[in-house]
DNA sequence: GCGGAAATTGACGGGCCGTCACTTTTGTGG
DNA sequence: CCACAAAAGTGACGGCCCGTCAATTTCCGC
């Protein structure tokens, strides 16, 4: 590989990781373009060599983070026996990740980021794999026939809360809120009821 | 009441008025403390006599919609004989509401607002009657034993995103999204089946 | 080496921010 | 009715950040 392609490869992974830091400690609102230059060695203008604006070098970490975990989440699918299953071990590998993520010094989780949207590529990307899974569910008749679309963003929207709750306990424990929350999809109140 | 009196409510007023519209229509990320007050016929100083930021000015009309919600949903818990009931009616009302607030033209919804959290006082007094809700049908016996803090979040998290789904409809009906959300809340995914 | 494409640099015009000295408006007591 | 102080409004200002771009440096192919 030729230097030139190297120190682009670079430059671009030092802006992602001053990035990161930067919005860890001064929240994403607050953090400037130049703040994140600040964080390399490079001048104002390459970052526009690189990304557009603040705003893209979010969704390229976040882009990131979907890359990285939408194969576990394909790979739970692919591997559950049934949907049961697929549901535990899908929240399960979900809580872990968010909690994975967030090891890190700074603000609270709440300002790092601008609250997760639906809408954007990666997103979509997400609830496309958590739809697709309870299609097949569906088809191989292992889930009643429901609304996938519905029942996807609810699948979404409960995860993010109940994963926001879980960071705010100390320990945090992705086992008991995994079984929390499959057991409240699978079978509502009852099935989410404290096991004594 | 005196002229001094009612100009500083008339301006405050004016000031969330044209910031209702600046968020639709440029979206929340891209508008300025200017584009406000330049859709009010004040001057600039004027805007920090009444805010500290365009943040602060969301927070107010967060505030709005949630001291305008908060009321029906504990309307809701007093009137209902069961937990089912309190569950259903809601939700619903929540649907509607979300419904009803985006009536309006502009961007689309998700950009309108910094997707909301769950951390701001509004949202928490929100959080908090959830709860007591459902804390409230434990203790009578309606509800089984379980954790009102991941319930509360859950149901939140649920809503929220069907919410968007629903307004992503066209028409958007709040009674079909309620019947979903409930019976998926109630008794899981046999609850949330299509009802054909 | 050498020539040109590619990438980097930092200064620049433009806009927004929040402040503040100044003006205008309002309420009050004589 | 007026004078006067307190309250509110005004917009110009210094400071910062934005995104651009002409000049410069770095790299690659020949």
């Amino acid at each position: 590989m030729g230097k030139r392609e190297r120190a682009k490869a670079a430059n671009r992974e030092a802006i992602l990781k001053a990035a990161r830091r930067v919005f860890a400690q001064l929240g994403y609102e607050a953090a400037t373009v130049r703040d994140i230059i600040r964080g390399t060695a490079l001048a104002s203008g390459t970052f526009y060599n690189y990304f557009r604006s603040k705003e893209e070098v979010f969704e390229a970490l976040a882009d990131d983070g979907a890359r990285r975990f939408r194969p576990i989440l394909r790979a739970a699918r692919e591997r559950a026996k049934d949907f049961e299953q697929y549901l535990e071990s899908a929240l399960l590998a979900y809580f872990r990740f968010v909690l994975e993520e967030n090891r890190h010094e700074g603000r609270p989780v709440d300002e790092r980021q601008p609250h997760l949207r639906t809408d954007t590529p990666e997103m979509t990307a997400i609830y496309e794999e958590v739809r697709l899974g309870i299609e097949d569910a569906i088809e191989r008749g292992l889930a009643p026939r429901l609304d996938s679309d519905y029942l996807a963003h609810a699948c979404i929207g409960l995860a993010q809360e109940v994963g926001a709750a879980m960071l705010r306990r100390s320990p945090p424990d992705p086992v008991s809120a995994a079984r929390f929350a499959a057991g409240l999809v699978l079978k509502g109140l009852p099935g989410a009821s404290r096991k004594e």
